[in-house]
DNA sequence: ATCAGCCCTGAATAGTTGTTCACTTCTTCA
DNA sequence: TGAAGAAGTGAACAACTATTCAGGGCTGAT
C-alpha cells in the first residue's frame, strides 16, 4: 500500500464529522428537525450531499447522533447540578431547575429532540435517551422519597409527568410568548418548578423555598 | 338547468363526506398521523383518490377537521364532567380525569392529535384546538382558586403543564406498557390525577379523596 | 515525480405521496 | 327517453428528498 492515514488526515476526518453533526444541530435549532435535510446540511457543513454518507450512512444515523449528543449534554448537566444540592429535595429542585433552563434555552432544538417526527430507526434512539433523562428524574425522587421527604408513588410514571409537563408548558406551541425576557423566563421557571415539586408531594410553602434555593445556581446556565 | 340536487343525494354527500373523515380517524388511531395519506383513506372509505379532492381542498383540510373533530368532542367530554361535580375542586379533578381516560382510550389517535408532524396549516387548526381546551382547564383551576381552594397562580401554565403532564405520561413514548390491563389503566389514571391536583396546589390528603370521587363516573367512559 | 488508494463531488436516480384532469358514470327533469 | 350537468374515477403528473455512483482530485509512500 503507498497511501496510509497520516495524522492530520485523521484529525481532519475527525473535524469534518464534527461540522456536519454542528451543522445539523444549527439546522434543527433554526427550524426543528424537519429542517435536517441532507442538501441544507452539507451546504452549512461546507461539504457535498454525498460526503454526508461517508460519515454517516444514512439520516436516520445521523439524527439520532444528534439526539444522542445534545441528550448527553442534558444528563451531564442535571447530574452536575443535583449533585451539587444540600439535600434530596434540593437535588431534585436542581434537576427539575436545570431541565427548565436548558430546553428553554434551545427550544426549537428541544422541541425537535423531544416530539418532532422522525422515522422509526430514530425513535429508537431517541427513546433510549429519554429514557436515561427520565430515570435521572426518577431516581431524584426516589432518593427523596427514602428520605422521607416525600410520599411513596410511582416514581418512573411521576417522572415522565413531569418532564411532560415541563415540556409542554416550555416549549410546546401553548407555551408563554415572551420568555426572550428575562425577567418572565425566570419566572417561568420557577412557575413550572413549583408545580413539578408540588405534583410529588412536596408541600406548598417548602415548595417554594426550594425553588429559590434551586433557581439561582441555574440562572448562570441561562446565558449557555 | 335540468339538474338539481335531491334531497337523497344530499344525504349521501354527506354520508360519503362523513365516511372520508371517518376513514382518516381509523387511519390516524391505527398508525398515527402518518399514515393518514389520501390513497389509502381513499380505500378505507371505498371512493377513489380523486373523489377526496372532491369534499376537502387538501389534505391539510382534512386533517384539520379530523383534529377539529376530536378536540370538540374532548372538550364536550370535559365539560359535561366538570359541570356535573359539586365543587370547583371536584370539577377540576373530574376535568383531569376525564382528559386522562379520553387520551388512554385513544392512544394513537390521541398522540397524532397532539404531538404528532403535521404542516404549518395544519399546526394552526391544531393549536387553535388545544388552546381551547387548555383554557377549559385553565378556567377550572381558576374557579378552585377563587373558591380559596388554591393558592393563586398563572392558571394558564399550570393549564399547559397539567396537559403535557398528562398526555406524556399517558400516551408518550415513555408512557408504561400494560396500559390495556383495566387495573393498571386505572391505576395510572388515578396517579397521574393524583399528581396533576397537587402540582396546582391540593393538598395531598384532600388530593386523594378528590381523585377517587373523580375517577368513578369517569369508569364509564372508558369503554368508550 | 509518480501512482495507488482514499476522499470528495454533485448530477442522476429512485421512492414516496399530494394533487390534477380528461374521461366515465350517474342523477335529474323536460 | 334524452340531454344537461354534477359526481366519481384513477392513471398520470409534480414536487420533494434521501441515496447512489462514476469520475475528478488530493494524499502519502516510494
Amino acid at each position: 500500500m503507498v497511501y496510509r492515514r497520516t495524522h492530520q488526515v485523521v484529525k481532519r476526518l475527525a473535524a469534518r464529522r464534527s461540522a456536519i453533526l454542528a451543522a445539523a444541530r444549527d439546522a434543527a435549532a433554526e427550524g426543528g428537525m424537519a429542517a435536517v435535510q441532507i442538501a441544507p446540511v452539507a451546504v452549512r457543513a461546507n461539504v457535498a450531499a454525498g460526503t454526508v454518507y461517508r460519515y454517516f450512512p444514512s439520516k436516520a444515523e445521523l439524527i439520532s447522533e444528534l439526539i444522542a449528543e445534545v441528550s448527553r449534554d442534558e444528563l451531564a448537566a442535571i447530574r452536575r447540578a443535583a449533585d451539587a444540592a444540600p439535600g434530596p429535595s434540593s437535588a431534585l429542585a436542581a434537576a427539575v431547575t436545570t431541565v427548565a433552563v436548558h430546553v428553554l434555552s434551545q427550544r426549537k432544538l428541544a422541541w425537535g429532540i423531544l416530539a418532532e417526527p422522525v422515522d422509526v430507526d430514530v425513535s429508537v434512539s431517541r427513546l433510549a435517551n429519554r429514557r436515561e433523562i427520565s430515570g435521572e428524574i426518577a431516581a431524584r425522587i426516589d432518593a427523596a422519597v427514602r428520605a422521607g421527604h416525600l410520599p411513596a408513588q410511582d416514581t418512573a410514571l411521576a417522572a415522565t409527568a413531569l418532564l411532560g409537563a415541563l415540556h409542554e408548558a416550555l416549549v410546546g406551541p401553548l407555551a408563554p410568548e415572551n420568555l426572550d425576557d428575562p425577567a418572565r423566563l425566570r419566572d417561568a421557571v420557577q412557575t413550572v418548578t413549583l408545580l413539578a415539586l408540588r405534583a410529588v408531594g412536596v408541600m406548598d410553602a417548602r415548595a417554594r423555598g426550594l425553588v429559590v434555593q434551586a433557581v439561582l445556581p441555574a440562572k448562570a446556565l441561562v446565558g449557555a
